[in-house]
DNA sequence: ACCCGAATTCGATATTACCGAATGCTCAGC
DNA sequence: GCTGAGCATTCGGTAATATCGAATTCGGGT
């Protein structure tokens, strides 16, 4: 395997709900040897992509922060994001994500915790969550370019967590092709019974789907005004694709010619 | 070379001030073959690390934003440094950062702009900020184990930015000790003509510095109340290193013994 | 003091990272 | 519309190194 997706799977590992790890964990969750964990992880440490805790211990490490800033300074959606996440964040209390897709993985860009005593982690968007069981995964996949969608859905584990999570493939493709359309997506008390999330697309001035952004609120507070939230999520992601550039010439007449994306990875 | 410190490299070229780079840019920058670099770079931008904007051009990817916010909700220093970096800010309304030293550069941790209309960007502190010319950079130095500092010391560029630079590496060290002693550093307009840095020092539990907490000022401000500032980093390390668990226990009387710095590193 | 699990070291082998030359692509100038 | 220059990209051969397994050391627990 090349060293690059090796170096990824490795980082990849190191997650929220485990973000430290062992040379032979590291090892058996890649199927190396330990000796080869060993100088792989050994080896990030010295350049700071991973910390060395104690003998045999890791951490993400401060290069990553590094390059996170860098990140947050230059990359159009996240500088265009920063000051809506933090407003509505601010005026409605509740927990917003700017999300893209990895791979098959969801990525948080940006990420600011409501203020209510009772609210939702900052944790829930993370490229653990389950693309099928939240709004952003929905709406994101809607997003994607047809051919590679139907591929990609295929391969997707659709585990049920509750009663309303969509497990049934051509369920999921019906609802994705709804959330094309409506350029919204929602998801309430499919992962976990007292979540709800919401998300709408940001556009890059091209028209293209770049992110989405995402609302995630305690259900008992999302039944209340389902429509408010909805309302919310389009709003704030329509104000930060304007500060990308995007004219919205006809958001009621219609999406995007055929939803064809242009991506860069497609000349495959 | 081996590949962990090969990407190390490489993903560190993507900074603030250059922050999309092309194919043919990094293999003269790493002094490798063009088609060396090509493979590198696509290689990183199929895991996430990097994005392809366009054929050869490229930037940070969406991974190492999520990988950051793992690394947000999971590391002591920045979850225990937010409350207050925000509460600094906010309070004084100047810049504030939470940094560490990642071999010879900098890194910041954490990061926010004041919301004063003649501020410090947030962009100051990156791996490309001169170790010698800011106040964080000093501190950080003055903290590292004395032998692995001494060496670091000769192999260090002190490049003149201004009439206050200090160039001299007798200088520097005499600086670095009182620095230690003081357990605080500042640098007025050593790094541009306008701008003044002070630091104060992290501490874990185990007393170890583990970052630094660093303000920075436009000149005209910082010199009408240097002892201000200098209080207000003081206490908000302090403050962040009780978070952290560290018992103050006699700061006036003396420093650590010896300074002596435990580093797993050290080992070698 | 002893033992057990896990990390680390070390030498042999197969993989792949690297290079240089040839090709293809995009854009600027004529 | 054509041509040329500057890139990125592709490809095959070679040298470097990532990987493995066994042996050793280290650290935590009894």
């Amino acid at each position: 395997m090349k060293a690059a997706a090796r170096i990824g799977q490795v980082l990849s590992h190191f997650t929220v709900t485990a973000p430290e790890r062992g040379t032979g964990e590291i090892a058996s969750l890649l199927g190396l040897a330990n000796s080869s964990a060993h100088e792989l992880l050994n080896g990030l440490a010295e350049t700071g992509l991973l910390q060395k805790q104690a003998p045999g211990r890791f951490r993400l490490g401060p290069l990553v922060a590094g390059l996170a800033q860098v990140l947050a300074n230059t990359d159009g959606v996240i500088e265009a994001a920063r000051p809506v996440v933090a407003r509505t964040a601010e005026d409605h209390g509740e927990t917003v994500h700017v999300v893209t897709l990895t791979g098959r993985h969801l990525a948080a860009l940006s990420a600011q915790t409501g203020n209510r005593p009772v609210g939702v982690a900052r944790g829930v968007i993370s490229s653990e969550t389950p693309l099928h069981a939240v709004g952003a995964g929905k709406l994101l996949l809607a997003q994607m370019p047809t051919a590679e969608l139907l591929r990609l859905i295929e391969t997707l584990e659709l585990t049920g967590f509750t009663d309303r999570t969509v497990t049934a493939r051509s369920h999921l493709r019906d609802q994705l092709s709804m959330i094309r359309e409506d350029g919204f997506a929602e998801a309430v008390g499919e992962w976990h019974r007292d979540l709800a999330t919401c998300a709408a697309p940001i556009r890059s001035h091209a028209g293209v789907c770049v992110a989405a952004f995402s609302l995630a609120v305690p259900l008992s507070r999302y039944e209340l005004q389902p429509r408010a939230y909805r309302a919310i999520a389009i709003q704030a992601a329509d104000r930060i694709s304007a500060r990308l550039g995007w004219q919205d010439i006809d958001r009621r007449a219609g999406q995007l010619p055929g939803g064809k994306s242009v991506s860069w990875d497609d000349v495959a």
